[in-house]
DNA sequence: CGGGCTTTTGACGCCCATCAACGAGTGTGG
DNA sequence: CCACACTCGTTGATGGGCGTCAAAAGCCCG
């Protein structure tokens, strides 16, 4: 079977030891030594800062990107001017993937604060899925979690209310940071209430209002961008839409 | 390079002549001769009938779906009981991807009419990537382009109102029509009221509403599921949400 | 220190969900 | 073949949730 040249830079490697990639992909089953073989093919970019453009809608997709250290959003521009945004992305989380299927970037990945990112060129990770077992079924679960989240989404933005939207979010934004082994009770919002709004389908007065009412229920501290969650079973318990049940019959 | 063995009957492939296989992956640059290949896996469904489920949510996730002939719907189960309608499946659409990541369907598949359905099983369809060139990459824009889908449904939920998502829907079942050969403007929906209004967002009364609205407009005739399309531009229009513009500033 | 941006809070109004009622279409069994 | 029940679609009345407008105070940055 013959190997396709992979670029191999072995100083790449070592720039790339904390790099992201292993902590995503090493739980995905694939052994330490591929991950090395995953970093050799990493790009570095330098540290980008906030209201930096990753890629624009339009742009050429040519590489994925793994959050390394910060955070960003994208978002997608409507026909009317305004924009929708897509999603808030995390360390050892993948940018991109929409890009695929028409090699064209088709929405915006906006800094939200001093960040560094990996770029993985996708062509050459395709190529490496032919040495790494298991990487392109890695992949097909990639985009697929992808799709799951997003499904996650049109249930949120179709059904349910301003409160359940944002005890929804605040849920997602705690199991992700605890999963990156911090503290899933206490944290810092990198956005703003204005693109939390527009994530979830809310004006940023409603997003304001609901905050200062979670606060105000105990359910927990907000100071700005600093949130201290003080009952996450309430906050779940909330975002599922039982929050004024006792026994409700189903809405459709 | 050993080939996996592949269920390969000649029989399957001659029933399989009119698999919408072909429809799906010619014009993304397969040959006809690995077309027939991918139809040696695919295993023929005897045909659905209107309420039947292809899979369940909790099912064990073997097998992506392509659509022959007829349509679906997948939903979602929403926590209060209710239910989220995540998309309707025509001849030629694939049915499944957000499964393959953690190898369970979490939502349903429901057959709006009597409809036929190949199951493509998925393990033989990555063992042929292997010997099949382009069709991982295939298969990958096939990912990638539900996750462009369904952030396109995130912009209208997030962004567009009753009049817009209406349009925009109907935009849409217009396109996927014409691209299999069918009348853009004139066509007949499978699905109801209701299940229109659950994936729009939408209370049915508003769908309803809002149909006969458009009728008053003359852009479109309406009759039960009967759908004459007199004005595409100006429903174009509308969904872009330019309806009532003339100098609009954005709205984020 | 000044200007701009973010966040918050209040007042108001509109879009659309909800409730209700009715007609039409569909299927089923006697 | 018809009666009956049920679902589906439409229309009207009503109200509430949340967007919009407005303004003020806090925060950040040059």
């Amino acid at each position: 079977m013959s190997q396709p040249t992979i670029i191999s830079i072995e100083t790449m490697r070592v720039a790339c030891k904390s790099c992201s990639l292993s902590t995503l992909c090493l739980p995905m089953g694939l052994c330490p030594q591929d991950v090395e073989r995953l970093e050799d093919i990493v790009k570095h970019a330098r540290p980008l800062h906030r209201g930096d453009l990753l890629f624009r809608s339009g742009d050429r997709f040519r590489s994925l990107y793994v959050v390394k250290t910060g955070s960003l959003k994208s978002f997608a521009p409507s026909p009317e001017g305004g924009e929708q945004v897509l999603g808030f992305h995390l360390p050892g989380e993948v940018i991109g993937l929409d890009a695929i299927d028409r090699r064209t970037h088709s929405c915006f990945a906006k800094v939200l604060e001093t960040s560094s990112i990996c770029e993985v060129p996708f062509q050459l990770l395709t190529q490496l899925t032919a040495i790494i077992p298991g990487l392109q079924h890695h992949l097909y679960r990639l985009l697929s979690k992808e799709i799951g989240h997003d499904t996650d989404m049109l249930l949120l933005l179709g059904k349910k209310n301003a409160e359940e939207r944002l005890a929804a979010f605040l849920l997602d934004m705690s199991k992700r940071l605890q999963r990156r082994g911090l503290s899933p009770t206490d944290f810092y919002l990198s956005m703003s209430r204005h693109e939390i709004g527009n994530y979830l389908g809310l004006a940023v007065e409603t997003v304001s209002r609901i905050f200062t009412r979670f606060q105000d229920d105990r359910l927990l501290g907000v100071e700005r961008k600093h949130i201290e969650i003080f009952d996450l079973d309430a906050l779940a318990t909330l975002a599922d839409g039982m929050g004024t049940m006792r026994q409700q019959q189903q809405r459709t």
